[in-house]
DNA sequence: CTGCGTTACGGTTTGCGTAACGATC
DNA sequence: GATCGTTACGCAAACCGTAACGCAG
């Protein structure tokens, strides 16, 4: 599953169209529209429904709403935090052993 | 960011080497190095701190190892959401409407 | 000398853009 | 006729594997 299309998946379910989505997310229409086939494929499940020239999302395409919003804010705590813990100034003491003799205490 | 590195990540933090974490993957070495380093070089932080032969994470790695845990659990939900929906049985009338005037009650 | 991590290199996949087509209003 | 979504095609970037190197024990 590639972070881009699940971006163009959610723009286009905010935007109603796949021309404003590709404008928000600052690429062109065919990238979006073979963004959501690949994912559509991939889930092998339909997530929109073409209706004339837009774009409604079908019930499992509402089921990856609530789930992506949450995957795409994780991304964005997740290279915040190595940011933050680096700006902040901390030091640390790094001391690797290796048992030299076992004595029957494995994890 | 990709995924798949995001998955080496944690797997050289759970067993402490690439090599073990390289098997568990089911990639060879060089594709969880190069993972690493693509990692590193994006978050334009250092994730590992090599001592000798082992890979020791440094405040930053430590750092990225929850948000990662709960970015790939959140994966495995989104794509369990969508079949789940679509194994329910459900039905659904999708409307579409557009406003043929416009009175001044944008969004 | 053995084992682990890294670098170099080639192949293959695939995501993106430009251009052209079909469909809808 | 105008606009939106899709398909066709070519290019470029990136990931992965094989092979070779450096280094610690």
């Amino acid at each position: 599953m590639d972070l881009p299309h699940l971006r163009y998946f959610l723009a286009v379910v905010d935007r109603g169209s796949i021309k404003a989505a590709a404008a928000s997310a600052g690429v062109t229409e065919p990238s979006v529209s073979q963004g959501i086939r690949a994912l559509e494929h991939e889930l092998r499940t339909l997530l929109f429904r073409r209706i004339g020239r837009g774009m409604v999302p079908t019930s499992a395409g509402h089921a990856l709403v609530g789930p992506a919003r949450r995957l795409l804010r994780d991304i964005a705590s997740a290279g915040g935090s190595v940011t933050d813990t680096d700006s902040r100034l901390r030091g640390q003491l790094t001391i690797q052993g290796r048992p030299r003799f076992s004595l029957g205490c494995h994890e």
